[in-house]
Order: C-alpha cells, then sequence, then structure tokens
DNA sequence: TACCTCCACGTTTTT
DNA sequence: CGTGGAGGTA
C-alpha cells in the first residue's frame, strides 16, 4: 500500500479511497478534511486510476485552492500545469476564455468585482431615472446576484408587483451594458459558463468524458447554481467526492444552500456518508461544549467531534459591566497568555460585527499590544491601484465605460461632470461606448482640448507599449497616466506610490507564475470551431482578471507576531491556542436581525459553533451589560449560547476590578424595597421574573412604591414593571 | 476643484 | 459614535 496513506485514522483512509462511485464526506471542524482530499487525489494518480487531466477539484477560496496544489506536489511531484484545480470562479473564467465564442463573449472580457458591479448598477439606475430612495443599490446588487445564483435571467424572473417589475428592468438593463461593455459579474461568471455547457452538446459531452472524478471542498457552501453546475458535468458518470460540514454552514445569507448535501445523497444516490470526527485540534472541554450548542440546532446530518487528547481547560466566562471593562479584561489575559510563552499570533479576537473592533482596538493601542485587524480593504481594491486597472483595462478593451468614467478625470484634466455628461448624451443618441462617443464629440471651448488630450494619452499608451513585458507596461501606465506624480502632490500619497509600484511587483511575481503553470487545452475532438487551441492570451488580459478574481490577501505577513482581530467570519477554516469571543449579548450574537430570518438563529449557532471549535487549548466568552452601540448605550442580556453550554465545562471569572464592587445582592428582601429609589437594583443589571423569565433592566423611574423599572425580557421583549408589585430576584 | 456640512445609515462576505 | 456619500459654496 501506497506510504501516503499512513497515519490516517479509519475513516479518513476509507474517504480517500473510496473510488468507485459518489461519496458524501461529513467531515468535522479540525478533523483533517484537507489532508483527505489531497490524499485521495494523489492516490488516484499515483494508483493510476487516472491522469491529472482527468480531475476536477473546486474549492471556494483562492487560499484552499493554493494550498492542495502545494499540498499534491509535495506528496507527488507532478506539474500541476493544465490540472483543473481551482475555485469555483477561477475554472469558470478558464472555461469562458477557452470558450469565448460560444459563450458569445469577447475575448477580452473583464471582471467586475462587487464594487465595480455596484458602480455600473448606480449608472443603470441613473438612466433609467430610478428612485433612489425607494430601490438602494444595495438591494438592486442582491436582486441582481441571488437571481443569477438561481439560474434566472431578467425574462425567467417573475413579476409579482410594480416594485418587482422594475428590479427586473434594472437587471435587464444591467445585463444590457454589461454585454456592451464587454464585462461580467462575478455570479455571471458561473451562470454564463454553466449556460454555456447545457446549450452546447460538443462542449459537455468533452467535460463529462473527461473529468472521471470531482472533488468539491467545503459543499455546505455552495449555492444552487453551483450545485447544478457541479450535477451537470458529473452527468457522464464521474465519481464525486462532496466534503463539508453543515454545521459550519454560515454563508447562507448570501446563497449558500446547505441543503445541497442533503440533495447530493439522493441525486447521486449515496450509499454511505463517510464521517470525520476526530478531531486533532482541540482539547475536549471545548469540543464538548461545541457539541452541545449545536445539538440546539434541528436539521443535522447528525456528527459528534471527538479527541483523545484529555479534557483540557474549561471554558472561561467572563461578564462584564460595560464594554470597556470587557477590552480591559481581554487586555488582561492576553497579557498573561503571553508572559507563559503563548505567542500573540496564536491568540484570536473575535467578534460578531465589525462595529465592535474599535472599542477593543483602543484598548489594544493604549496598552501597547501588536496586533492585525483582518477584514480590511485588499490590495487590488485601493482606490490608486483601481486606478491603475482602469488604464490597463481601458487598453485592451476601449467598450469599458466603467474604466474611462474612473479615470477620463483622475489626475485631473479639466473634464468635469458637464462635459461628461455631454459624452454620455451622444454615446446614448448613438449607441455607442463611451470612449467613441468621446472621439467623435463636437465639444466646445475648453472641454475640447482636455478631451482629446485624454483621447491621446490612451492611444499613446496603447501604441507605445506594444511588446511591452507586463511589469513594464504597468511601469509605463503609472507614469505616463500621470498618477504618481498625482500622488506625489499629495502629502499623504506616498503609500499610495508604493502601492503602485507594488502593482509593478505584483506583475512580475504573476508574469513568472504564470510562465511556469499556462496551459493551452489541446482542441477538443479534432473539431475545428473551438478556442482552445486560439492564439495565446494576452497577459495583461490574464492579469486583470487575476486582480478582480484574487483581491489580494488579507493576511498579517508572516513572522510578525501580532494578536489576530476578525469576525467570527474571517475566522472560519483556521485556528488558534486561544481564542477569545467578545460581544456575547442577545441582539450582538446572536445578531438581532437575524432573529426574524428563517433559519437566522440556527445560523448564528452555526458560527457560534465554528467561533468556539478554532480554539484548540483554551477558549474565553466574554459579554457586556452595557454597551455603546451607534452612539447610544445599550443594555444586553447574556447570550443564550452561553446558557446553551454545559455549566460544569464553565469557569466563571470575576474581573479583578469586580471584586472592589459589591457584589449584587442575590435576592432581595422587603427592607430593601423600601430604600427608595430603585432599592438594590440598577441599570443594566439582570434579573429574573417569575413569568417572563431573565432580563436585563434598561431604566428606572419613580420613587419609593411609585418606582418602576423597565426591563428588557429575553422571551417576552420590553417591560415596564411597578417594584413593589414585581416579584424580581437578581441573577 | 476643493472643501465643507449635512444627512442617513449601521451583520456577516468570497469570488 | 463614526463613516461615507451627496450636495452646496468659495
Amino acid at each position: 500500500m501506497s506510504e501516503i496513506l499512513n497515519g490516517l485514522n479509519e475513516p479518513q483512509l476509507e474517504a480517500t479511497t473510496h473510488s468507485s462511485s459518489s461519496v458524501l464526506v461529513l467531515a468535522g471542524a479540525g478533523s483533517g478534511k484537507t489532508r483527505v482530499l489531497t490524499t485521495r487525489i494523489v492516490w488516484l494518480i499515483q494508483t493510476g486510476q487516472i491522469s491529472p487531466f482527468e480531475l476536477l477539484a473546486v474549492t471556494f477560496t483562492n487560499k484552499a485552492a493554493k494550498e492542495m496544489l502545494l499540498r499534491i506536489t509535495s506528496m507527488l511531484p507532478i506539474n500541476t500545469r493544465g490540472m483543473w484545480v481551482g475555485t469555483f470562479h477561477g475554472l469558470c473564467n478558464r472555461l469562458l476564455r477557452s470558450h469565448h465564442r460560444e459563450a458569445n463573449l469577447p475575448q477580452t472580457f473583464q471582471i467586475l468585482d462587487s464594487a465595480d458591479q455596484r458602480s455600473l448598477i448606480k449608472r443603470v439606475m441613473k438612466s433609467l431615472s430610478i428612485d433612489e430612495n425607494r430601490y438602494s443599490f444595495r438591494q438592486v446588487q442582491y436582486f441582481i446576484n441571488s437571481n443569477k445564483e438561481e439560474g434566472s435571467r431578467p425574462d425567467k424572473v417573475e413579476s409579482v408587483d410594480e416594485f418587482s417589475r422594475t428590479l427586473i428592468e434594472i437587471y435587464r438593463e444591467y445585463d444590457r451594458a454589461c454585454a456592451h461593455e464587454g464585462v461580467v459579474d462575478f455570479s455571471e461568471l458561473l451562470l454564463r459558463s454553466y449556460e454555456l455547457l447545457t446549450k452546447n452538446e460538443r462542449l459537455i459531452k468533452h467535460y463529462q468524458n473527461r473529468f472521471k472524478h470531482i472533488l468539491v471542498d467545503e459543499f455546505q457552501d455552495t449555492n444552487k447554481l453551483q450545485y447544478a453546475w457541479l450535477k451537470l458535468l458529473a452527468n457522464g458518470g464521474a465519481c464525486v467526492m462532496a466534503v463539508g460540514d453543515d454545521d459550519q454552514s454560515i454563508y447562507a445569507f448570501r446563497g449558500a444552500h446547505s441543503g445541497n448535501m442533503i440533495n447530493f445523497e439522493k441525486d447521486f444516490s449515496i450509499e454511505k456518508v463517510v464521517k470525520l470526527e476526530q478531531n486533532y485540534r482541540s482539547h475536549g472541554n471545548i469540543l464538548d461544549s461545541a457539541n452541545a450548542l449545536i445539538k440546539n440546532n434541528g436539521q443535522r446530518l447528525g456528527k459528534n467531534l471527538w479527541t483523545d487528547q484529555g479534557e483540557g481547560e474549561p471554558i472561561r466566562v467572563f461578564r462584564a459591566m460595560t464594554d470597556g471593562e470587557e477590552a480591559s479584561f481581554i487586555i488582561e489575559e492576553i497579557q498573561s497568555l503571553r508572559n507563559s510563552g503563548i505567542d500573540l499570533k496564536n491568540i484570536a479576537l473575535l467578534y460578531r460585527s465589525n462595529a465592535q473592533s474599535r472599542i477593543l482596538e483602543h484598548g489594544l493601542f493604549s496598552a501597547g499590544l501588536a496586533y492585525k485587524v483582518y477584514g480590511g480593504l485588499r490590495f487590488f481594491e485601493r482606490q490608486e491601484i483601481k486606478h491603475a486597472l482602469a488604464y490597463l483595462r481601458l487598453i485592451t478593451n476601449d467598450n469599458d465605460d466603467g474604466a474611462l468614467l474612473r479615470v477620463i478625470n483622475f489626475p485631473t484634466r479639466g473634464i468635469g461632470s458637464r462635459t461628461i455628461e455631454q459624452i454620455r448624451d451622444i454615446a446614448e443618441r448613438n449607441g455607442t461606448s463611451l470612449w467613441q462617443a468621446a472621439c467623435s464629440a463636437p465639444l466646445s471651448g475648453r472641454a475640447v482640448a482636455a478631451v482629446s488630450s485624454f483621447i491621446t494619452l490612451i492611444e499613446k499608451l496603447k501604441t507605445q507599449t506594444v511588446g511591452f513585458l507586463l511589469p513594464d507596461l504597468i511601469e509605463h501606465v503609472n507614469e505616463t497616466s500621470g498618477l504618481i506624480q498625482h500622488y506625489q502632490k499629495d502629502r499623504e500619497g506616498q503609500d499610495r506610490i508604493e502601492n503602485l509600484n507594488e502593482l509593478v511587483n505584483a506583475a512580475t511575481a504573476f508574469s513568472a507564475d504564470r510562465a511556469e503553470t499556462r496551459y493551452t487545452e489541446p482542441p477538443i475532438d479534432g473539431s475545428d470551431n473551438n478556442d482552445l487551441s486560439a492564439a495565446e492570451i494576452d497577459p495583461l488580459i490574464d492579469f486583470l482578471a487575476h486582480a478582480s478574481l484574487e483581491a489580494g490577501d488579507n493576511q498579517a505577513s508572516a513572522g510578525e507576531d501580532a494578536l489576530q482581530l476578525m469576525t467570527v467570519h474571517a475566522a472560519k477554516g483556521l485556528e488558534f491556542h486561544s481564542v477569545f469571543i467578545s460581544g456575547l449579548e442577545e441582539g450582538l450574537f446572536p445578531h438581532e436581525n437575524s432573529i426574524n430570518e428563517h433559519g437566522g438563529l440556527e445560523e448564528e449557532r452555526r458560527l457560534m459553533y465554528v467561533a468556539m471549535t478554532r480554539a484548540m487549548r483554551r477558549l474565553y466568552l466574554s459579554h457586556s451589560q452595557m454597551r455603546m452601540l451607534h452612539g447610544q448605550t445599550r443594555y444586553n442580556i447574556e447570550s443564550r449560547f452561553i446558557d446553551e453550554l454545559p455549566e460544569e465545562l464553565l469557569k466563571k471569572i470575576n474581573h479583578a476590578k469586580n471584586h472592589q464592587q459589591a457584589p449584587p445582592s442575590k435576592s432581595f428582601s422587603p427592607a430593601m424595597r423600601s430604600q427608595g429609589a430603585t432599592g438594590g437594583f440598577r441599570i443594566g443589571q439582570q434579573v429574573r421574573h417569575a413569568k417572563f423569565g431573565d432580563g436585563i433592566i434598561v431604566q428606572a423611574e419613580g420613587q419609593g412604591g411609585d418606582a418602576r423599572l423597565q426591563v428588557n425580557f429575553r422571551q417576552s421583549g420590553l417591560k415596564w414593571l411597578a417594584l413593589e408589585y414585581a416579584k424580581l430576584t437578581t441573577i
């Protein structure tokens, strides 16, 4: 037997070497699923069951795809050139480039990222004179993307009322604009390639025949379109291995459909589901708590993580009075962890929403602790980079109105909104791109010179750079466009100039990598009407696609020892020695908006499950009774998720500062009741009521016998209670 | 064109 | 509270 299989546990081995039919692998957190996926690929190739070309492996993120390729090559020194291992979007891009004619796309088509898509939607809505107060960009963007993910083109969307009719109209106009400009958005990549395959018998036969094995990572995150795409490709009899964890499905809000796991069992007549339940990451108490939590969810495929590493430490729970106190508790604990030899980079500080990071950062900054916040702007999303890319896009495709609008007056060259309006009108009248309109525009006065200098600039960039290597081309554009000079004048432009130079470096790295991995597919079945053997695609076009598909790392630079701050979503897939989950309060986590959504609470619970299972050795849960949010003080009750954990696994800790304050009275005597005001109660205190259950005091008014308290009850919401009659106990 | 002020908004997000 | 966008003014 091959030595790559050594060290796999029973179910891992079963999953890795099951090759006669499709299989579903339920892979718990930290159970070695990436190892199974990569070992399986190597095993299939090594045992001669398939050639590297007969395999399709799909992931969600570039990081996961890279990791997979890296692990494969470390086990099996093969050239991965031409292997179909990548993200859904990356592979669809590849498919559409190869068959752009059948897909009815220009060879130069460019990919809109979310921000590009947003600005195109804005433009479309303006041109349709849509009332921006009735239709938000965000909502329209969601409408378009979710329809594409359902496979619905504008003519297939049902219009139920006036409102949805308008949405459909915007959608239709948006698609038209994309076609004119030669651009596609992320969901379009998927939908277009799905349609390409459904409509083209020859192509689908080819790919169905080719891919003998299909492997899908993070299967619970697939949306309906991705599922349909996989099903279509597998329809020729491929063995599909879907690896996922329904308990870690936290992206339903953006279309992920974990029900695909159940559909998969039916559609692919799965006989056996392999469960990977042994966890190699966390100690027992952490797993037992997480298991207890997730048991509260109804719809589960069912799975229980276990470890042989011992129970370890209890889960530490801390209740703070204020968000500031919560932060200082966390900081003190981090300092003591560090003193005991734990590197900061092995400690994560998690929160449900980004807004919560501020107060934590504030405290960390004052304490002088190095930290790194994940999830900010990424490299290719920076303003100056987007500007440079827009020039490059315009060079490859002058129909790209979005790119033109971005740079026609940046750096400023005297083309104001009035001139742009004129160009827009001409374009609309003649049904041309803005570029063509600008070239032909009968403009008045000063505008003529300004516009023609812009046109000359772009034309010059086009002609002067023929034959340039990619990095040289970009450097030339940076200089000639005036971007560098512009930022030189700006006092705070130094960083931006550095980024522009970094873009040149990125192009150098990209070119080197491309030279190594670029692979031209052989033609399909001797047929001559395909593009597979078409001329080498311009490296610039590839680079622009790369920039959209891989917006750059959010990762901290290696070697830097800094505390890791991120949302729970961003923490998925990562692991840390110690994890702090902060803001465990009703309304925050679970988030108030999720309570009314169908399945919202269960998704929040899965989110909590993901958060907890990030911890290897030590887990802290904290919450605060009082918190500043959106400019007002809120009084929150402890999150129900803490109550759902087995009490014997928890260790409630008190802050040093807390000891100084008198502990709140456990129950409360009639004598105290007469002590005026709110007699022993205070705002922010947690209380229990015989009928309404647990809640927190939010407001108080009145004196003595008239005193009334407003309590926010977990079950029954806000209630005013007369202090004299209500039987309240502090908890 | 640059700067200012006012207003609305505020969960999570990869590609 | 803090931000980002829009619209007005110098």
